[in-house]
DNA sequence: ACCTTGTTCAACCAAAAGGTTGACAAAGCC
DNA sequence: GGCTTTGTCAACCTTTTGGTTGAACAAGGT
């Protein structure tokens, strides 16, 4: 839709695809060429090449040079981006859930289903 | 191209798009029908509806059903299953990092370049 | 200089994603 | 019963994605 997104729409986005998720675990283990990265799939080197380009626009990897090749090494730092992005919602998600806990704790004795539960859960 | 993917794959997928994570940020601070949801994008109830549904499809969010009303829930679990994915790979390349830094000192005397850094990881 | 190896560029294609509008279902309100 | 609210289904359109092939570029090796 939009030409460049935001950082995090990239990385998830690159993330999605499981050949590329299979690369970055593989780079985790050390740098690698193109051809070499390439080597366990059945698609064509250029594929691997274009996979490599969306990894990189992400800021998951970068590419060096060594003479023909182009080692490619995995930047670990931009997965902070991610974690920091997953941390706080499922913290905020999970606070709220104790807070149902704590108030379900208290009305104990009523007897409520869980729709209550829920609709406290939209409307505070 | 597969036409039902990897658990991950629908996670990663999801989030790569800015409305549906705008929409999980949102929803962790309580449940929320989907015409609330729908309420700060210029986009039509529809699309609305087919972005809750692909993110209930990645297991992110459940729906239960008040009258009329269709109250999407934020499930926490799910973050874990990336969280655990992302930090492995993380851990990996740290460590790697870290080992070569150690590689480094032990022959700090020698004239090397980064040539032998990089190296090293890909063989290694 | 020429060949080989490693990688990318360009054009093209099919399928999926994200949007639209129109019709319809489901449940409360008058 | 009929209207209104809330949401989904279906058909359609456009852009993006992931793949293909063929040509080209880059940098040693001989």
């Amino acid at each position: 839709m939009v030409e460049h997104e935001d950082r995090l729409s990239r990385v998830f986005s690159a993330l999605a695809d499981p050949t590329r998720r299979d690369m970055v675990a593989r780079l985790a283990a050390g740098d690698a060429t193109v051809s070499e990265l390439a080597a366990p799939y059945d698609v064509s080197l250029q594929a691997v090449s274009k996979h490599i380009q969306v990894l990189e626009e992400a800021g998951l990897v970068s590419r060096s040079r060594d003479a023909q090749r182009r080692p490619v090494h995995l930047d670990a730092e931009v997965f902070d981006l991610m974690t920091k992005w997953i941390e706080r919602y499922r913290q905020q998600a999970e606070e709220r859930y104790q807070r149902l806990d704590a108030l379900l704790d208290r009305m104990q004795g009523r007897e409520q289903d869980l729709t209550d539960r829920r609709n406290e859960g939209a409307a505070g």
